[in-house]
DNA sequence: CCTACCGATCGGTAGG
DNA sequence: CCTACCGATCGGTAGG
């Protein structure tokens, strides 16, 4: 069987929401959520106005379509890569270490989607600000389940607060995005990981076996260097 | 001499000028500093939108003139109260735990004012996003100058890295704010505290003498609780 | 500080 | 997906 028009048609209606989205995350990251407009995404894409408008119904809409595109993205980016790792402490170092190459390599154009998204809803309610702060609280969750798979494996010290060490890498990726980007400042990337390292081995029972194990993403992917 | 009818208007004329900044870093902080309108900032303050415009000249004076008014705010509240302290690690203690009361207390109802902004515009080139830059660095020297001070009295590890533990206490407060604002969630403030009051004793020649003097403001303005 | 106005752009709608 | 349109609001100006 042939594909049918109305296939077509349907098919080239999801290319045209995913070039949609995937402009709208990058003018998300640089201009924020609200800044995004219909009018320009239209002239950018060189469809009309109400072509775009029809994809999604409501500016609001558009805004949270986005947010679950940046979420697709940053899944494939940053969490993926780090899924098979049996350690959660390594898990957990491949989580920070892959946030930072997704900063660094500049997925989005404006540095890390979620970074600028929630600094600019925090303070407006609405299913918008709901929609990252779920967001936000599972990667919270992700990165404490791996520290809690540390600690009952005995990998970590007994009375480990995985709250507290989650708050702190989150913390340090943070801002290395933001010192980044205000500074143009690279060492920012390194410092970052520093401090994650230094943190993660404090926390290790086993401090010397762990250590070679936290290398940065570069050392993996071109062990000549 | 009494004040002549010219004194009387050019006071008057401050007096709207200030009530205008007032409410424009607190708009700032809540909705952006592009999110700002000159119709919004008249209509609150019940003057003619031209009246708003005639102060500035350009929305983007406005905007900078807002900068300025939130960093004299800012050196009030976090920056001069810890001045007179004579010890780095301790100064360095103050200025930050200043900062958490100055995020907490909501002396910006979006939370800090330089969180948001800089967010914001750290990908938009001009003259907004330099004033920013700069206002950052100079409190990243200002806590530098403290852990040198503190180094170079030998109250620290003589190969401390100054700029390593400032960026790592400069992320821990911003982590604080940003946590509160979006999942309202007080604890990260005492998260931040706590990380803080780690490295600082880490950091210390003398830890156990330096233990009591890391004291949370609450504590000092109420010594009965 | 005011009124009155400008062109541009905003989100959104009607009708196809 | 289109054209054509709506009221509201934007930054900014003229003239006082």
């Amino acid at each position: 069987m042939t594909a049918s028009p109305t296939d077509e048609r349907i098919r080239k209606g999801d290319r045209t929401r995913r070039a949609i989205l995937a402009r709208a995350t990058d003018i998300a990251s640089l201009e924020g959520l609200e800044g995004l407009s219909i009018g320009r995404l239209a002239t950018d894409l060189a469809i009309s106005k109400s072509g775009v408008f029809a994809h999604f119904g409501s500016k609001e809409e558009l805004q949270l379509a986005a947010i679950d595109a940046a979420v697709a993205i940053y899944r494939q980016r940053v969490v993926l890569p780090a899924q098979s790792e049996p350690s959660g402490l390594v898990r957990l170092w491949l989580l920070a270490d892959g946030w930072l190459a997704y900063s660094r390599e500049r997925v989005f154009p404006g540095g890390c989607f979620f970074f600028n998204a929630q600094a600019e809803f925090d303070a407006r309610p609405g299913r918008v600000r709901d929609a990252l702060a779920t967001a936000s609280s599972r990667w919270h969750d992700l990165l404490g389940k791996a520290a809690e798979d540390a600690r009952c494996a005995g990998d970590t010290v007994a009375d480990l607060d995985a709250d507290q060490l989650v708050f702190e890498v989150i913390a340090f990726l943070e801002a290395a995005n933001g010192t980044n980007l205000l500074h143009e400042d690279g060492r920012a990337y390194d410092r970052a990981a520093t401090a994650i390292r230094s943190r993660l081995l404090n926390a290790s029972t086993a401090p010397a076996s762990l250590a070679p194990r936290l290398t940065p993403r570069g050392d993996l992917r071109d062990p000549a260097a």
